[in-house]
DNA sequence: GTCTATACAGTGATAGAC
DNA sequence: GTCTATCACTGTATAGAC
């Protein structure tokens, strides 16, 4: 059916084509059914291409799943980490992390609901990053809080914690999708529904900023609607690190 | 290796016990690797019984994973359900319900982890669940909400949404454990651990509460420590629908 | 009622034609 | 380099012995 574009004579291209579909289609069936639970002839379906031709790629399942991890990773922390930073006021740098990893849980919500596959079965796939790139991210922050705390712009609180709650409230708009949506009504989340989620869970979180008005931070940042224009430089780092 | 205690002669007796050890395997090895991912040979080896035998009691897999299902959604809403309630303070209720979560999250992460496996599948298989029971739940928990703005006991929140904040952040000290356990650098949670969550999740979802010390809430309630002894009747509720 | 032996479909992987 | 045909094996389910 759906026939790949057109063949492109330049060896090597297909190659990097079809390796980047089949990354894809994998990420999708991997992050509903985990490594266990998915069917190589699934994943093949899903980028119509023929099964042996994905082994080829990859050599094995088990290869090609942690390809599909590895690209997942790369992307999880580098894309809102930027924000939790004493270059910004809590209020702001809390309001850019939550929208930058519900903007995530959004626009792929199947990397994330992959990567919890793989913490629901044990991690031990991931057990290196975690115990060594994610732990040390976030004794970073700790730093970071500490930093806040002390300029009396944030409330005392468990960094650590703090951020457990943070990646959970946003990573559920994609991990449990199907149950607000369910409760919402719907067979899947909108744009509004996440806006709403944004204010409510920097309603919760916002609650530790101190800043009623402090010296650096214009009052309107209070506003929870961030100004995009002041930290362009940021932004252009973040979309820099979306793909590839 | 280890023998079922002493077989008993009573007749029916035996099925009974084994269909509760069954269940109880089933819930462990599904809550790691989902209905597509679990074996049933590993369930068979983690309640040491015959691969044939649980097939002889619940049919197939299929209907010994919705059977597992079903017993974990009983016990879901029950639990933590009643601490939402007119009857309380905002900050008697959240406490209580918060606690509630956490102490579930603790003492059967298998059962939160399962919801998840099925939520990530597409949670076709509890798409009834989702689309009355809890659906009509969360409309007599906004009622609630309603009523405590009005009285001026918290502030406006989107009750779904705070909700939905309430439901993550607790179920990930279950779900995301793993992680969790990783960036603490220990191989589990403890119970410190737990208590630590608790707090930091009080923080911010008690921020929503207004009451400084109004009338029928004594003032100790505000200390975040709940006094069980006042609310007996409600923890009577609680047990009884704890088993079965 | 319980469990051993086995039928049968599905799955990861490979050999070899194009 | 790509894909069809096939193999070896695992996993669900069942028939029938105890």
């Amino acid at each position: 059916m759906t026939k790949k574009a057109d063949l492109p004579r330049n060896p090597g291209v297909p190659r990097r084509n079809n390796t980047q579909q089949i990354l894809n289609a994998a990420e999708k069936i991997f992050s509903a059914y985990g490594f266990a639970g998915a069917r190589i002839d699934d994943i093949a379906k899903a980028c119509d291409l023929p099964k042996a031709n994905i082994l080829y790629y990859f050599g094995s399942k088990e290869e090609l799943y942690r390809a599909t991890l590895q690209r997942l990773l790369v992307g999880w922390l580098a894309d809102a980490d930027q924000w939790i930073s004493v270059k910004h006021t809590p209020a702001v740098g809390l309001e850019g992390y939550i929208r930058s990893k519900m903007a995530f849980s959004r626009s792929k919500p199947d990397a994330s609901r992959l990567f919890m596959h793989e913490l629901l079965a044990g991690g031990e796939r991931v057990r290196a990053f975690l115990d060594s790139t994610l732990r040390e991210h976030v004794e970073q922050k700790a730093v970071v809080f500490d930093y806040w705390h002390k300029q009396g712009l944030c409330a005392p609180v468990d960094s650590t914690h703090f951020m457990f709650t943070l990646w959970s409230m946003t990573q559920a708009y994609a991990d449990m999708q199907v149950q607000f949506a369910a409760v919402l009504g719907r067979r899947r989340l909108n744009i509004a529904d996440f806006e709403k989620g944004i204010s409510t869970i920097l309603q919760l979180a916002g609650s530790i900023c101190l800043t009623e008005a402090t010296a650096d931070t214009p009052p309107q940042t209070k506003q929870l609607v961030h100004d995009t224009t002041k930290e362009s430089k940021s932004a252009e780092k973040r979309n820099k690190n979306k793909r590839k």
